[in-house]
RNA sequence: GGUCCCUUCGUCUAGCGGUCUAGGACGUCGCCCUUUCACGGCGAAAACACGGGUUCGAUUCCCGUAGGGAUCACCA
């Protein structure tokens, strides 16, 4: 190849949402081909019209969009090239490297019925590979006539040499009865139409690719390299499937509350490493991702090592950014829209916030207690604590803040230690209840910048509605 | 079952014949910081699946065994 361009290609099929394994794959895609200074192209393999639907395309792209995997050229819709795939199906047929089938489908129920009870392996007998008595009016399929003598290598970029002998494979279907293609046929042929010099996808096509390969031989193409990345698995071990643990990107991002750059920096340090780096940049990856490094073995997905990933990235992001995140959730668990003001404060507190979250779900339950109105709701261990409260110090220190001349976390401070100086009292005896009182649970920010923040009438307020709870 | 692939701490990995008393990260545990929870810092426990070779020398190379995975459609 040399000189040529690389050309790399994520196709997906439309019959469910983009899920992470098929994000890794994209991501992969995507890097080789940035790193190589090719193109990232996108199609859609839609030609299974019973599953293939449109939310699930727009699913995809959406995915594929957040992760900010931006690819080349138009996106390829596989069925609308189903005429482009039947040419070359009859153009093997008219050259002699394909024939037609006329077996029936319960024919083929049969002969494989036999070869199971036979202890044979599974496949196309070639019961019609050198017929010509053609029956008239009968539905036939076209097969590729492949290589029955020797073997094929393939020298996968991830998986090494691989060799397989020519009679492990049989006639695989290129055209149905009904005159579309299959997925083999079209895959072929659109690679090899929209120039794709490397294949990188799933292991699970590694199989298929001798018989792509035998299809790509007789019609005399370029052969593509290929590299078969492996399968992510669950933390049980098992294949990682839509009803095991397998989420959409946009699940990540809806429900899980991940940062797309956290995702990314996780799936790439899934089966690949470079040296000890752990946060690697969209750059550094580029510069650094190899497919040589890409291991073989299957990969355990760990959630736990995700949400770590995903807490880095939040705290290193924008405050601004993260409040925009947060506005809905923390909208809805207040019940209202957020107005500026609300939103200033939440980006005033957000550097002591975003430490505290690993997700934008926790980052937003951890924001609203700032805007609730009073009186706030206490949780379980709030309530304990004002219980246990020593008898009168919330009400005297509600006294000595009042009393404050600048309303800062500073004098608040100087207030609280006074306190519990003169009440023989430590200052997390003070603090906590204070705390319970002002943010309605046993753990926030720095209780004093939390007041500061809240303002002089609100944390009053705040403290006086406790008052009332405990007298109560 | 046939074919193909894989096998380093619980998990993701570094290691590409001697530097390995095997490194990093997540998780776990302990300590420090501290008004809580975090963040941060320090430290601990924790792995080369097993058996043969090759070699002066194997985690690294080869072959078996065991275990795991993928695939065997007129689905993609």
């Amino acid at each position: 190849m040399g000189a040529s361009k690389v050309v790399t290609r994520f196709a997906p099929s439309p019959t469910g949402y983009l899920h992470i394994g098929g994000a890794r794959t994209a991501l992969f895609n995507y890097l080789f081909a940035r790193a190589h200074g090719g193109e990232f192209r996108l199609r859609i393999e839609d030609t299974d019209r019973a599953r293939s639907t449109e939310p699930a395309i727009a699913a995809i792209l959406d995915g594929l969009g957040w992760l900010d995997f931006e690819w080349d050229s138009d996106v390829v819709y596989q069925f609308a090239r189903a005429a482009r795939h039947a040419e070359v199906a009859h153009q093997l047929l008219a050259n002699g490297h394909a024939y037609r089938c006329y077996a029936t489908a319960a024919e083929l129920e049969e002969m494989r019925a036999a070869q199971r009870a036979a202890k044979q392996p599974l496949r196309y007998d070639g019961r019609w590979r050198d017929r010509s008595d053609w029956p008239n009016d009968l539905p036939y399929v076209i097969r590729l006539k492949a290589p029955q003598e020797g073997s094929v290598t393939i020298d996968d970029l991830v998986q090494g040499s691989v060799t397989v002998a020519n009679a492990e494979l049989d006639d695989m279907v290129l055209l149905r009865s009904d005159g579309t293609p299959t997925y083999m046929l079209a895959v072929v042929v659109d690679d090899h139409d929209m120039g794709v010099t490397h294949v990188i996808r799933g292991d699970d096509h590694l199989n298929n690719a001798f018989r792509q390969l035998a299809l790509i031989r007789a019609m005399q193409w370029p052969e593509p390299l290929y590299a078969h990345i492996p399968l992510i698995h669950g933390s049980d071990g098992a294949k990682l499937s839509k009803r095991h643990g397998a989420l959409g990107v946009n699940e990540y991002r809806d429900q899980l509350g991940m940062l797309p750059e956290a995702v990314e920096n996780y799936l790439l340090r899934l089966g690949w490493g470079h040296g000890d780096d752990e946060f690697i940049s969209r750059a550094q990856a580029i510069a650094w991702f190899d497919l040589a490094g890409v291991g073989r073995g299957p990969a355990r997905f760990d959630m736990k090592k995700l949400e770590n990933i995903n807490g880095h990235y939040i705290r290193a992001a924008d405050d601004a950014r993260l409040v925009a995140l947060i506005d809905s959730r923390v909208a809805q668990a207040l019940g209202r829209d957020l107005n500026d003001t609300d939103r200033a404060i939440l980006q005033r507190s957000m550097p002591e916030l975003k430490k505290r979250a690993n997700n934008i779900n926790d980052l937003a339950t951890g924001s609203v207690f700032y805007l609730r109105s009073r009186p706030i709701p206490m949780d379980d261990g709030a309530s304990k604590l004002l219980a246990s409260a020593a008898p009168g110090m919330l009400a005297s220190a509600r006294a000595l803040f009042a009393a404050i001349p600048d309303w800062t976390a500073i004098q608040l401070e100087e207030q609280a230690r006074a306190l519990a100086e003169t009440s023989a009292l430590k200052l997390g005896q003070v603090a906590q209840p204070l705390r319970a009182a002002v943010t309605g649970s046993s753990q926030s920010p720095g209780l004093f910048e939390v007041m500061e923040t809240l303002g002089r009438d609100e944390t009053l307020g705040r403290i006086d509605d406790a008052l009332a709870l405990i007298e109560a």
